[in-house]
DNA sequence: CCCGAAGTGGCACCCAGTGTCAACCCAGTC
DNA sequence: GACTGGGTTGACACTGGGTGCCACTTCGGG
């Protein structure tokens, strides 16, 4: 397996190889789950399929869940940066919606293997709960920004329970969003559904 | 350990007794819980320590998270009786602020041990994401309702994005409050952070 | 060419959770 | 009082995820 013998002047080797593995473990691993279910396959069957042995596997991730959501482990990072490009004096629940664009764009790229990782998260009642986990890390990023932008910093860098709410509201809303997506197959529009989602909770002008 | 000695006219012996257990095993697995930590303390310890094989203790429960949570189970079903007993016309997101209460006066019935159970789920990410479960499943309860409120629901008994992200909304302000309350060690008013929270998202009369 | 750091695989081990089975407790019955 | 049948229990073995440890290789730099 020709794994694109080094040519790009690159930031580390070792580095890149490592990623180039990281790369080739997720994908090894998430053909398994899609084919099997996550919990009918065992790590021990992804390492053999990789070609690696399991103790290296867990090198590499730091437990089989890690294997599927580390790929998305950047997309609260890329939302917080969309949220602090809005202008400031925008209202936040405009602001929230346009930053998920990043989101739905992801969706939207290759919508197959986007329903096809969804479909699995909803059979999986772990995954599921870690899904929330991430939403909630996402929330984490989003706060400081909006609890500015509601003049809800207190003098120790603490906030009330405004900006959590209105995050936690914002994402209920993209989460509904994506499950009616999942619902039609793939065949709504994950945009409208979102723009209908929030409208529904507090009527704006997107 | 005197249990109670029988009195009442019960429905089925096995059944008490069952439950008495049950109830025995939650307080003596919690109490390890709250000294040691969750992860921290293994089942065979919290057998050993209620004088019970460790086979048995799984019989009474399916996972060592379920010992935490299966005694609030039944909550999200009461907030869907509350839920159902408000007026039809009433607006949903003061019907959801209204039927929380079920859930602010748990809180205020005992609040030290509350405050220790939230700060313990706090520390752990597993049982956050348990946490994160539960709260799905009242609010697939609570989507019906509300989706009949909004004249939503479709000809299959499917509803579009809209129930499901105001009740995640609503939801999500819960937790907000619900963190608030915990940050200030329990010495804020849960009602009053909830109706702040809630009024932030949605403005509206409570 | 050698040295040290990083990566690797193998092994033993811990812990959660499940299947199985023999023993047992406790009705109701003859 | 022995018989029997359902439900409960404990012991044991086993799977599967995850970790600590150690010996070995690999690879880049002096």
């Amino acid at each position: 397996m020709p794994l694109e013998s080094s040519a790009a002047p690159a930031p580390d080797l070792r580095e890149r190889t490592r990623r180039a593995v990281r790369a080739e473990l997720t994908d090894v691993a998430l053909d398994l789950f899609l084919r099997r279910g996550f919990e009918a396959t065992t790590v021990d069957e992804i390492a053999a399929s990789a070609g690696i042995s399991r103790r290296s596997l867990f090198r590499y991730f730091a437990s089989k869940e890690a294997i599927i959501f580390d790929s998305l482990q950047d997309v609260g990072e890329r939302l917080a940066e969309a949220l602090a490009k809005r202008p400031r004096e925008e209202d936040p629940w405009v602001s929230l919606r346009h930053s998920f664009e990043v989101v739905t764009a992801y969706n939207e790229d290759n919508p197959e293997r986007t329903l096809a990782f969804w479909t699995m998260l909803e059979e999986t009642a772990s995954l599921k709960a870690r899904h929330f986990e991430h939403l909630m890390r996402w929330q984490q990023l989003l706060v400081p920004d909006i609890a500015v932008r509601l003049g809800e910093v207190e003098d120790d860098g603490a906030y009330g329970p405004c900006a959590p709410a209105v995050v936690g509201a914002a994402l209920a809303c993209l989460d509904a969003a994506n499950h009616a997506w999942l619902r039609s197959r793939g065949k709504a529009d994950v945009v409208l559904l979102l723009n209908e989602a929030m409208h529904a909770v507090r009527p704006a002008e997107f």
